[in-house]
DNA sequence: TCCTTTCATCGATGGTTGTCGATGCAGAAG
DNA sequence: CTTCTGCATCGACAACCATCGATGAAAGGA
C-alpha cells in the first residue's frame, strides 16, 4: 500500500484503514440482491405492508410465477426478506434488521 | 429534496401505487453500480478522503489498471462519483447528493 | 381417491458482466 | 522532437443472471 511518493509528491497520499475485503463482499452481495427493478419493487411493496402473499406478487409484476419465485429466493438468500408458510400460501416480509443495517451503511444522520 | 419512498411505509392498503416502474429501474441501476466488492471498496475509500487518484486505486486492489478504470466508469455512469483531471492525474470523489438520496431511500429518520 | 391450487425447483437460453492484454492519447520529462 | 507515464477505451473470453416452460411437492376440497 506504499506509494511512490518520491516520484509523485502530489499523488497517492496515504490513507486511513480501508474496508475489509470480507465486509466489501458482503455489502456487494446485499446490493446485488437489490440490483434488479423487480426486486426493488418487491421490497417496496413489502415495506408498505407487514406481509405479502406470493400470489399477490405474481399478479402484480407481469412476470411468470417461477421468475417471481426466483427473485424472492434471491432476496431471501441475501437476508433481506423472510417467509412464513400458512397452509398453501407463502407470506413474505422484510427483515427489519437488514434494512437498519443498510441505513447505517450510508451514515445514519442521527447522533 | 424529494425522497423515493421505497422503504418508507406508504400507509394502508395495497391500492396505492406501489412504486413507479421508472423509479424502480433507476434505483436498481444505482444498486447495480454498488453490486461489486471492488466498487464498494472504492466508494469506501472515497468516503474516507476528499478525493483519490486512480494510481492509488490501481495499487490498492490487485487488479489490472483497465479493470479499475472500468469500475470507476460504472460508478461515474451511475452518478455516484465524479472525476476531475489535473495534469496527468485523475482524481475521483463521491457525489454527496447521490449518497444523500440513497440514505433517503432507506428511510431518513429526520422529518 | 382424484383433482385443483399454490409455490418451489429444474433445465435451457439469450443477454449481461468482470477481467485481461493491447492500443490510443494527452502531459510531463529528457 | 522523442520518450515515458497515467489513464481511458477496445476486443475478446469466461462466468454469471433474468427469464421462461415443464415438473415436483404439499395442502385442501370434491
Amino acid at each position: 500500500m506504499k506509494t511512490l511518493a518520491v516520484l509523485q509528491p502530489i499523488c497517492c497520499t496515504s490513507d486511513a484503514t480501508p474496508l475489509p475485503r470480507r465486509a466489501a463482499e458482503d455489502l456487494a452481495a446485499t446490493f446485488k440482491a437489490l440490483a434488479d427493478p423487480t426486486r426493488v419493487a418487491i421490497v417496496s411493496r413489502l415495506s408498505s405492508a407487514d406481509e405479502v402473499c406470493v400470489c399477490d406478487l405474481t399478479a402484480a409484476f407481469d412476470l411468470s410465477q417461477p421468475t417471481v419465485s426466483h427473485h424472492l429466493r434471491v432476496l431471501r438468500d441475501a437476508g433481506l426478506v423472510e417467509v412464513t408458510r400458512r397452509g398453501t400460501w407463502a407470506y413474505y416480509a422484510l427483515v427489519p434488521e437488514a434494512i437498519a443495517e443498510l441505513r447505517g451503511v450510508f451514515g445514519d444522520p442521527r447522533p
